[in-house]
DNA sequence: CAGTATCCGCCATGATACTG
DNA sequence: CAGTATCATGGCGGATACTG
């Protein structure tokens, strides 16, 4: 096998190439549509809701409480409620999602450096 | 505005926060749930398709079509037919692709490594 | 303010069959 | 071998209304 997972003395290490794994779960949350999003906008600063719906342009409540939630159940997310009326929620990220942070941000600004030099039909208006 | 990605001179720089922003759609592909392992896996080494095939677990003939002519419109990946019979087609990564790679591996290879460390129901399995 | 509940369309995805 | 064509489905995602 060439399974670079696999070799290289990572025996701990989870292959996102087999279809049962555990990892693929974890990185479609991570890279999801509006996961991405909100963990680059989580780690900018932590946020409250409306911040969060603010910052993030398009998204809707539906999909902003369910991606939190999915973020928050895999441990990268923290959400704290002060039971204050009116209520207020603060959400962060967990040591473990600022880890995550570190790789999935220059991901994400890669890709904002550089859609110019791709050939996607709208990046020409730039 | 506090937007990291239009402020410290970097003014080239798209925001994916943007909901009209051509940075979304790149990061849509690069981010999608099969277009991820195809990057990681032609990032391994150029593969012939039904290399790639087998290499994604569970993708079917009509997502790996898709995912790879997504990524080649976008240019990142190459796509070279020897005009043969049978045929025979080789898929790499562009330079722009590797550039992405450099990004991209960390993450998914930062995701496997750290699963376990995660709390996914499946997660514990490991 | 910070969500939940509900309805619904549509398209992404997958299975199958077929072709040069 | 390397795809394309076709069809069926389910769940992703959005809009709206409502609540503590």
């Amino acid at each position: 096998m060439d399974d670079i997972w696999q070799s290289l003395g990572r025996e701990r290490a989870a292959s996102p190439f087999a279809s049962g794994c555990a990892s693929r779960v974890v990185l479609d949350h991570v890279t999801s549509k509006w996961g991405v999003l909100v963990l680059v906008a989580l780690d900018e600063e932590p946020r409250r809701w409306g911040e969060l719906r603010r910052r993030i342009e398009g998204i809707s409540e539906k999909m902003l409480a369910q991606t939190l939630r999915a973020l928050e159940s895999d441990g990268f997310v923290l959400r704290e409620s002060h039971g204050t009326v009116p209520p207020r929620v603060d959400y962060s990220l967990t040591p473990l999602g600022r880890e995550l942070a570190e790789v999935l941000v220059p991901l994400v600004r890669w890709v904002g450096d550089n859609v110019h030099r791709t050939t996607v039909p709208l990046a020409a208006s730039a």
